[in-house]
DNA sequence: ATGCACCCTG
DNA sequence: CAGGGTGCAT
């Protein structure tokens, strides 16, 4: 049920995925340095030839991509682990970690025999790449004679070893866990983690530290910092290739900075996917699965989310569909009272129930609004101004609709464009890895589209969904105020963007509408038509089809009778204007205007709680 | 000065 | 459908 919001982890055992939180959680937290050779003993304890993590495991599964291993995940806690083995500040060591040294060195050296023993058997056989890399090694040092000025190992581990190769692909290995995890979430496409890897491989930085045993020829050896310490090369690199890399002005190296900031970046980025995994998660187990529509009416519906409403309830099997029923059929509407109780925000008094005509004077939609919520939007304003601006707007809940175009236009663009939250940008490919292909702007009524639409709504967007119900509003009512639009469209983080896109749509929706209506009118004045009686709006009239066809696109909705008449006075209104001449004035519309406001209905009630789908 | 609605445009 | 310009009302 909540599978789809985290592919990755859908695929793990329980046992896995406690691995994996463990992991995720190492990946930011600081162990102590003394953990990597408490690991190293564990596996010498368990380790079987061929099963510690410096045998196959770990290869295996960064070679054919298979998901992490126990051992693997242990692996990466290893390259989580200390400040001074990951910390970009602390890769040549410091002198504060002088006193960690030798229990470093005795371990190192319990760590050699280990890896001495393991070395002949482990790494001979399994993996063709590996065989190469450490054969390639050997040939580089060959190439450089080098290997020939070494004089073995005598308590320091030489860098062209087995056992260093050994280390070296197992530090490769810690440091593309996250990487590889990452790619598992989606982020990381398969060529570019595979380049990724290759460019590892070849690019090695001269001044790449290796002192997981020092070469007694290396200049890094030659560090009083660095002898014999455990340090960790960001898991990037062998020691010996370091000795014979070619650096080109082509192919700069990557320094150090640059190392540890992909790091840094890998790390990042898989903590912030899965953030956003455990964020859906939440909000998915948080919201009643089953539960109808009929929302709790009981709660806030400002500033909360829909979530609960579209998702579940558009095309839940076997469940009826009486919301679709109910909003396509205005007369059942009328002859069955609607079993939902009004929306605290929404109330039943007298003078709201007649606010067309008594709460618009003056042609205000703000007017709509009653004195404690326009008081209460102003003491939003004040606080709107006071917070300085678009960063602070989610703080403001229900913030009134006196829309500050200028500072509402990005996060207007952002609700109507990408749906990107404000909260953190969500990556639509990762999105896409959750749900399937993304298309906020589709049209199409597919359950997909619809989960993906109101998944966006999470972020306090609109959605096609609002714009549908926004339209099938339109013909009850023209102008609706701000507390209409925020009483219908509960489940919006109302902000003065999204009210003033929503008195957009409306603006526009008029706009359409009286368009329609000049030029019906136009035509039946240029038609000869006697008088305005003679014009008549019905069902099956162009003008209407028109306007269906606009609002009403699927036709899945039974036009409000209302409607019509409200249409029939407008067409009216336009022809006598037009054939008296009216028009010659620049705003002869208005008076026309002024007497549609007045035409508005209520909304009905389920508009409140039923979705367009 | 501010907010809103209309109008035009893309 | 949204952005920008404009005019009007407060």
């Amino acid at each position: 049920m909540h599978a789809s919001s985290n592919t990755y982890v859908e695929r793990r055992s329980p046992e896995h995925l406690r691995l994996l939180k463990h992991d995720s959680r190492s990946l930011c937290t600081i162990t102590d340095g003394l953990d990597i050779a408490v690991l190293l003993n564990k596996d010498e304890i368990r380790s079987s030839p061929l099963g510690g993590p410096y045998s196959t495991g770990s290869s295996r599964t960064e070679l054919d991509g298979a998901d992490p291993t126990p051992q693997d995940l242990n692996t990466l806690d290893l390259l989580s682990g200390p400040p001074p083995l990951l910390s970009p500040t602390a890769v040549p060591c410091r002198p504060t970690d002088w006193p960690l040294r030798n229990i470093r060195q005795a371990k190192r050296a319990r760590v050699e025999n280990i890896i001495r023993d393991m070395a002949g058997s482990s790494f001979s056989s399994s993996h063709e790449h590996f065989t190469e890399d450490v054969q390639e090694d050997k040939r580089e040092w060959s190439q450089d004679g080098i290997q020939a000025q070494r004089g073995g190992r005598s308590g320091v581990v030489g860098c062209t070893t087995s056992e260093d190769l050994a280390i070296k692909n197992q530090l490769q290995n810690f440091k593309y866990q996250p990487v590889r995890k990452f790619r598992l979430l989606g982020g990381l496409p398969q060529e570019e983690w595979a380049r990724d890897s290759d460019e590892t491989k070849e690019e090695t930085p001269l001044e790449e530290t290796c002192s997981f045993g020092s070469d007694s020829t290396s200049k890094d050896h030659n560090d009083p910092n660095c002898s014999g310490g455990f340090e960790i090369p960001l898991g990037r690199k062998a020691c010996g290739r370091k000795k014979v890399r070619v650096t080109t002005a082509a192919n700069p190296p990557k320094r150090k900075p640059d190392l540890v900031n992909a790091l840094m970046a890998d790390i990042l980025k898989y903590e912030l996917s899965r953030a956003v995994s455990v964020s859906v998660d939440s909000i998915f187990k948080s919201m009643p699965l089953l539960e109808p529509p009929p929302r709790r009416h009981g709660e806030e519906h400002l500033g909360r989310r829909s979530l609960s409403v579209p998702l579940f309830s558009v095309r839940h099997p076997g469940r009826p569909q009486a919301r679709r029923t109910s909003l396509r059929s205005p007369q059942a509407r009328s002859n069955a009272p609607s079993l939902l109780r009004p929306s605290p925000h929404h109330h039943p008094k007298p003078g709201f129930s007649c606010h067309c005509t008594e709460l618009r004077s003056g042609d205000r939609a703000s007017k709509g609004l009653e004195g404690g919520a326009v008081d209460q939007v102003r003491c939003l304003k004040k606080t709107w101004e006071f917070a300085g601006g678009a960063l602070k707007q989610e703080t403001l809940g229900a913030s009134g609709n006196s829309g500050s175009k200028v500072r509402c236009k990005v996060n207007s663009r952002l609700a109507r464009g990408s749906q990107t939250s404000r909260h953190f940008a969500v990556d639509p490919a990762f999105l896409e890895s959750l749900c399937g292909p993304l298309d906020v702007k589709a049209q199409s009524d597919g359950p997909q589209s619809t989960l993906m639409s109101n998944l966006f709504s999470l972020n306090d967007g609109l959605t096609t969904s609002h714009l549908k119900k926004a339209k099938l509003m339109f013909f009850y009512t023209r102008y609706p105020s701000s507390l209409v639009l925020k009483t219908f469209f509960y489940d919006v983080q109302f902000t003065r963007c999204i009210t003033s896109q929503l008195i957009k749509w409306f603006s526009n929706f008029r706009e359409f509408y009286y368009i329609q209506m000049e030029k019906q009118a136009r035509q039946a004045v240029a038609e000869g038509v006697p008088h305005a009686r003679a014009l008549t709006v019905g069902r099956e009239s162009e003008l209407f089809r028109a306007l269906n066809m606009h609002y009403n696109k699927a036709s899945d909705f039974q036009v409000p009778e209302r409607f019509l008449e409200v249409a029939e006075v407008t067409l009216r209104e336009f022809y006598v204007a037009v054939s008296l001449g009216r028009d010659s004035d620049p705003s002869w519309k208005k008076p026309i205007y002024k007497v549609i406001c007045k035409l508005d209905s209520n909304v009905p009630e389920e508009f409140k709680t039923q979705y367009p789908d």
